[in-house]
DNA sequence: GAGGCGTGAGAGAGCGCTCTCTGCGACAGG
DNA sequence: CCTGTCGCAGAGAGCGCTCTCTCACGCCTC
């Protein structure tokens, strides 16, 4: 298990080594004959270029980071997969790799330190709070980042972000064209752009709803029901800013003797695994993860490629997938 | 934004490249008020090591590959968090990069050549298949390889998996003690180890049960039970090969106006996130993902640190989550 | 005081690759 | 016939780092 360099390459096809360089990365102009004698000689030796020493001259490492919070609520996310192989998608034809860092608390800034010393050209990061220092950090060196989400606050930073008050408009709508009459949303939490702008644009459309605050968890949802049943013992239509907690919802309104949808419409957000195990299934509002991630992936690839690449972000449209429970 | 060297450092502290070089990693023994005015100096100058440059002549990329079938229901499997998890949480601290690589087919060599190259220094296989090269490639050039799970047909290469048939027996045991009297299992595929051993030691302990086979999706369970219950009405007791048959089996079985648990009692396998979102929450055979994911990654390293190491399995016990289904 | 030895720093040789620069031969234009 | 140009291959200078090898210096022993 002899290393092959491009140095044995060349003698072996009788060419020097930077002849050799020339047909392993088909640049320049080589002579046929020897153009094959080198593709012959490689695939005989069985020549793998070495990344280390390539990348050492090229200054690219061929490789980009998958930031992401490792919280107990996003294991499983089922979007995750999605983004994963929407990114994967992108990037692999293209021989790079694609490298996943879970981040706990402290940890985080260890992509800043990979992307500064050469080891990844460029950052996908997902979920950033406020409090997180990386995007700033990032925009002040200049390096490649896109970010999963619309930032908290306002930050020139590229971005990639379904219109989650969309969404939420598409929700109301629907609630409203299955002619429910009183009308309630158990919100994700306020101080998330997500949980915030799928409130709003719910309220744009049904205005007198019972607005709920919960986060994005089944047992938030559970809670979040037995509070809305107390207050509000007619409701016959609900909004969940989230899956999770459209199970939660369905699961204390069946306690309660209450049908779904009979007597409680219940509308999702995500399309998440949960709303097909979920009895009845969910109507949900759905993103185009897999989309985003591959539109994530390409905004990448060219700040990389242009530094100088000027911010951008592109919002997806959402959309009603309609199912059993609204 | 200028890179600064090992060579520059040196300067600034006014030592030689070799000493600076020896005071980053650690080694060797250098002069306290040396090693003070480097570390000095590398904070002074923001200096991050090359990880090209370092790579090269280490002949290591500090870089494991996770490889990944890019498979639908693979997709948002929620056991695949929990394995990056626990890699990452072994691999992480050491400044080790973990490359996930979801693989369509024909891509799935990529992970051979990029060892080969230098460019990883092991991988973990997940999901293998009987007509997949890549393990035997990787055995045959001595490449520093763990499999997740017992591998299909014997062979000479590093597993970590959990006892299948243990699990299988309690879950059959579970059944039992409820006093079920009419008991059948609806198996994951017949093709796939997973599938077969999980039957096996489930049959171990409740010989006479009524076998339907299926594939380990939620469609199947739903349509291995209107099977089961056309076959056998008289059911009380189903054992699921995994927690999506589980929510199909008990979908169907609400449809037929059976209560779960007090008509059927229904056992799944799994624990994943299914198990809490589904109604009731589901009885299930936990495995503990996590720590196994450890252990691959640690068996991993240890096979790089010394590639002479001799092949090992580890398997782990299950164990029964009681919760409301059975 | 000479020789042996241990400690710690510097010099420098690569690691394998890319890429610029040089050089050489062929051909066209003056 | 000489010069300019162009096409194409080779020489070689790094990229930033590690690590061996050499060497200087101080201490101990005889």
């Amino acid at each position: 298990m002899k290393r092959v360099t491009l140095e044995e390459v060349a003698r072996v096809a009788g060419v020097s080594r930077a002849t050799a360089s020339r047909v392993v990365n088909g640049l320049g102009t080589v002579d046929e004959a020897l153009r094959h004698a080198v593709q012959r000689a490689i695939s005989s030796t069985g020549y793998l270029p070495n990344i280390a020493a390539r990348s050492l001259v090229t200054r690219r490492a061929d490789a980009i980071g998958l930031v992401l919070p490792d919280e107990h609520r996003m294991l499983g996310d089922p979007h995750l997969a999605s983004v994963v192989s929407g990114v994967t998608r992108v990037v692999r034809p293209l021989g790079i790799h694609l490298v996943l860092m879970m981040t706990g608390p402290g940890t985080r800034e260890q992509a800043v330190s990979d992307l500064r010393c050469g080891r990844l050209d460029g950052v996908v990061l997902v979920h950033t709070d406020p409090a997180d220092p990386v995007p700033g950090q990032l925009i002040a060196a200049g390096l490649p980042v896109v970010l999963a989400g619309r930032p908290w606050q306002p930050m020139p930073i590229t971005y990639v972000d379904v219109d989650q008050a969309a969404g939420g408009a598409l929700a109301g709508e629907r609630l409203l064209a299955l002619g429910c009459r009183r009308i309630a949303t158990i919100t994700g939490p306020q101080d998330m752009p997500t949980g915030r702008d799928r409130v709003r644009g719910f309220l744009d459309v049904v205005p007198d709803a019972v607005v709920v605050h919960g986060d994005f968890t089944r047992e938030s949802g559970i809670a979040s029901t037995e509070e809305l049943l107390a207050r509000c013992p007619d409701v016959d239509g609900v909004f969940a800013g989230s899956d999770l907690i459209a199970t939660g919802a369905i699961a204390v309104l069946h306690r309660h003797g209450r049908t779904v949808p009979g007597d409680v419409a219940v509308v999702g957000f995500d399309d998440s695994s949960a709303a097909l195990t979920c009895e009845p299934e969910l109507t949900t509002v759905r993103q185009p993860i897999a989309d985003m991630a591959q539109e994530m992936a390409r905004q990448l690839l060219r700040q990389i490629a242009n530094p100088a690449t000027p911010v951008t972000s592109v919002v997806f449209a959402p959309s009603l997938v309609v199912r059993a429970s609204g």
